[in-house]
DNA sequence: TGTACATCAGTGAACGCGCGTTCACTGATGTAC
DNA sequence: TGTACATCAGTGAACGCGCGTTCACTGATGTAC
């Protein structure tokens, strides 16, 4: 997206790129910088012009994933159009849906081992990740009386541990149990119950 | 535990043992065949003795994991006693608090990236733990009038992928952001939330 | 416009390392007689 | 009880491998004049 015509065009990019599939195809340790080297047709020693090392290479994927995250996030909530409920649905799917389509980016940020603090872009990113959740939850959750309202940031928190529950145990390669549902239909029932449990959503409506 | 007094003694549960230290320790990754064996206080030919290489011992390392899951589980539950309702959120509760006293299988069991099918063992005790879950959830959504009531089995993964996410995103090293609550609240109130949600409590009682 | 120079992206060879696994072995244990 | 033998748990040395990283280098690009 920068600079064309260089040596080789546009390495960084080139580099995080190949860690990106690298990553989602073999998990994170399926990723060495010999191999995005490679991939990225440059000898083995060329990623440390741009990054300090293998952790840093990762961070940057990782911090890429925030930023299409957040932007994907902020697209489905829409400012809470068309109404508070419809919106975060909306978000919840988003985020689902995410894991999905960037594999990479997912693995490189929640299934990495990385610190948050591996470089400040990273920890901004993850830091406005959360807002975002927290933003959408403040917005629908401004519907209840204060007295029965939990704090925006648990309420956030709740949502993002059922989704990321469902998609680390449901719509990925690896643990206890097949799903016995689909992931989209198990987060959808599972957020929806959630919400009639703290009145933003009818006792009598379909589920 | 089996037959003492040979070579080594018991090299199979040293070496399981040696497995769960560094896995809790350094991440799924940072355990290696040499390194359990030099823990084990045996040469790094030693292991091959008792297991056919690095992924059948992890796949016993979560094995056992899985065993000790269902008896906590099954005791938390204690067949429903007092009853349905407090005998689940006791369940809940053990799962954070196996993932809090067992890191070592927890990593094995939902962090290795291991194949369930990886030994039949192995898949046989994953499925036991699933039905527990399932099980508590029947018994709870028993309560419920039948027209209104999800299928056990999502019931259970609704519940199941909470916990799992507070356990990942709040009660571990990696992600996103630093908990903004004890991960122990968090998953009491968001269950509680839900379980409100299928009108197993009532609407106006405290969270 | 043309030349001289500074910059710096990428090279290629090499390093030391720890890994998973194998092999022929050795020696303690258990068993048959 | 004593001896001969079979078993098999653990040894120690070695293998080939891919890794992360470094280093002095080279040559394409951009810039000053």
């Amino acid at each position: 997206m920068a600079k064309q015509g260089y040596h080789h065009g546009n390495l960084p990019q080139a580099l995080v790129e190949a860690t990106l599939t690298l990553i989602a195809e073999c998990g994170p340790q399926g990723f060495s910088m010999a191999e995005a080297a490679k991939q990225a047709g440059v000898s083995p020693a060329a990623p440390y012009r741009h990054f300090a090392g293998r952790e840093m290479l990762i961070a940057e994927a990782a911090r890429q994933g925030y930023e299409i995250f957040v932007t994907r996030m902020e697209t489905a909530f829409d400012e809470g159009r068309p109404n508070p409920l419809a919106a975060f649905l909306a978000t919840g799917r988003a985020y689902l849906a995410f894991a999905r389509s960037n594999p990479g980016h997912y693995v490189a940020m929640f299934e990495s081992n990385l610190s948050v603090n591996a470089s400040p872009g990273l920890s901004d990113a993850a830091g406005r990740a959360q807002a975002v959740l927290t933003r959408a939850a403040a917005a629908l959750s401004a519907h209840l009386p204060p007295g029965r309202r939990p704090p925006a940031a648990m309420f956030a928190a709740h949502v993002w541990a059922m989704s990321h529950g469902v998609v680390e145990l449901f719509a990925r390669g690896t643990p206890g149990a097949r799903a016995p549902f689909p992931p989209e239909e198990l987060l959808e029932t599972g957020i929806g119950i959630y919400l009639r449990g703290l009145g933003l959503i009818p006792p009598d409506s379909a589920p």
